[in-house]
DNA sequence: TTAATACCTAAACCTTACTTTAGGTCAATA
DNA sequence: TATTGACCTAAAGTAAGGTTTAGGTATTAA
């Protein structure tokens, strides 16, 4: 099973264009060409491209993962930098993950202010920081008042 | 209790520059200057930063997050737009958080992958994928065979 | 008082990850 | 066979979020 560029652009949902980047730029070393020139995609390819998506979702560079790439290429004496990146790329998504939660309890916390805002049609003396906005903003005194 | 450019950068670990090209920005709306026209930084204003840095990390763009500043100073009549803004942001970073999860599954895979791969010096026969990288890579008929 | 250090601005520069443009080729259909 | 739509390349352009540079001012310690 082949797919040209376009089918790819439309199964992945990925513009045409930054699939002919990621190609240029040595991401999909594995696609092929036609006699014509065109490219030719298989399973191969659409897992390149999902693992991509995947690291790129994480935070790693195109540039670290066209390492990836290339040490794959290279075989086994790779296994041990593999390995590491893997790891690496493991904590570092575990700190995201924490910091987003983080940004997640503000975000929640703004929304239950607004929500109460808007039933009492002002901000004024909506004071409940305390009990919600301390969860996130912890580590410093604070005596602004500045709730918004 | 004031702070210098300097303190702050040092605090919250954001760059002398990045403080400057924020303040340019118009995202420190409340940061005030002394006659010789140094800024000074106040409490509410670490405030600012912490809910910039927390933002940003959801995605959120700074011209979006000046925008959010400008509504406060707006007053009560924005109440709404803050609301939505808010919601909107919740929903968005819940959607991230669940991305991040699938690629942390794809990421757990690949370390126990080469964590296996290391002990055996190679990547030949490491035909585990089905156990493991199925729970990632779920939708798409597979024939291949690079596990890499 | 002088030297070092911290601060200031404006403007140019940088990186990442694309997108757009211009000009051309390939392949299927009427 | 002509035309239409999908494909191709190289190169320039773009947006976001900064960083660096150059030239200058302010503050503090010796």
């Amino acid at each position: 099973m082949t797919y040209s560029i376009g089918d790819v652009s439309e199964m992945l949902n990925i513009s045409i264009s930054t699939l002919r980047y990621y190609d240029k730029e040595g991401l999909l070393p594995l696609v092929t060409r036609t006699l014509g020139n065109i490219r030719v995609f298989n399973e191969k390819d659409i897992e390149c491209l999902k693992i991509i998506e995947c690291l790129k979702a994480t935070g790693m560079q195109l540039k670290d993962i066209k390492l990836y790439f290339e040490w794959c290429k290279e075989g086994d004496s790779t296994i041990e930098k593999r390995h590491e990146l893997f790891i690496k790329q493991k904590e570092k998504t575990e700190e995201q993950m924490k910091f987003l939660q983080n940004a997640l309890d503000l975000i929640n916390y703004k929304c239950e202010y607004y929500r109460i805002a808007k039933e009492e049609r002002t901000t004024e003396g909506l004071r409940f920081r305390e009990k919600l906005e301390m969860q996130y903003l912890s580590e410093n005194n604070r005596d602004s008042t500045n709730d918004d």
